[in-house]
DNA sequence: GCCAACGTTGGC
DNA sequence: GCCAACGTTGGC
């Protein structure tokens, strides 16, 4: 099972908006970016990815579930470019910031620190484990930890 | 709003 | 196939 990790700017796709959608979920496109696209190329269904807002807040805030694998992007004609679909599972109960991921010396090679401008990053287990440490969410019941 | 990083495009 | 020009991303 791979971790993923998604960003989106909040002021055009937020986490608000993508738990509107509930579970039906929603096409995450308009990526052009073949290092990008290759990742969703990668994705399985029901591998869970972190919802990061971009510009605006810089802050993990919640987790998503791939429900549609890879399949044409239906923004374009160009079959070059391909986007799996996403549902909002549950917000982070303390959203995660770039500024304390880079703070946390187990993170220091995350995608987020290291690729910065790579809108769809692959998230190594214990990096995701980490993050959801610090976001307060048990990541095998992907349930708020008590006192949180 | 600036600017550094970096991906893409296109002329040669 | 190189590389300069250009556009975009995203943190600050």
């Amino acid at each position: 099972m791979a971790y993923w990790l998604f960003k989106s700017e909040p002021f055009k796709w937020g986490w608000d908006d993508q738990k509107a959608k509930g579970a039906l979920g929603e096409e995450w496109d308009g990526v052009r970016n073949y290092q990008a696209r290759n990742f969703m190329r990668e994705m399985k269904l029901g591998e869970k990815a972190f919802f990061y807002h971009s510009n605006k807040g810089l802050e993990i805030v919640g987790i998503v579930e791939i429900c549609a694998e890879a399949h044409p992007d239906s923004t374009t004609d160009d079959d070059r470019w391909e986007c799996v679909d996403v549902k909002a599972v549950c917000d982070m109960p303390k959203p995660v910031s770039l500024k304390a991921v880079k703070a946390n010396p187990k993170l220091a090679d995350m995608s987020l620190v290291t690729s910065m401008r790579l809108s769809v990053q692959p998230v190594k287990e214990v990096e995701w484990r980490e993050v959801c440490a610090m976001g307060g969410l048990d990541p095998d019941t992907l349930t708020p930890v008590d006192g949180h």
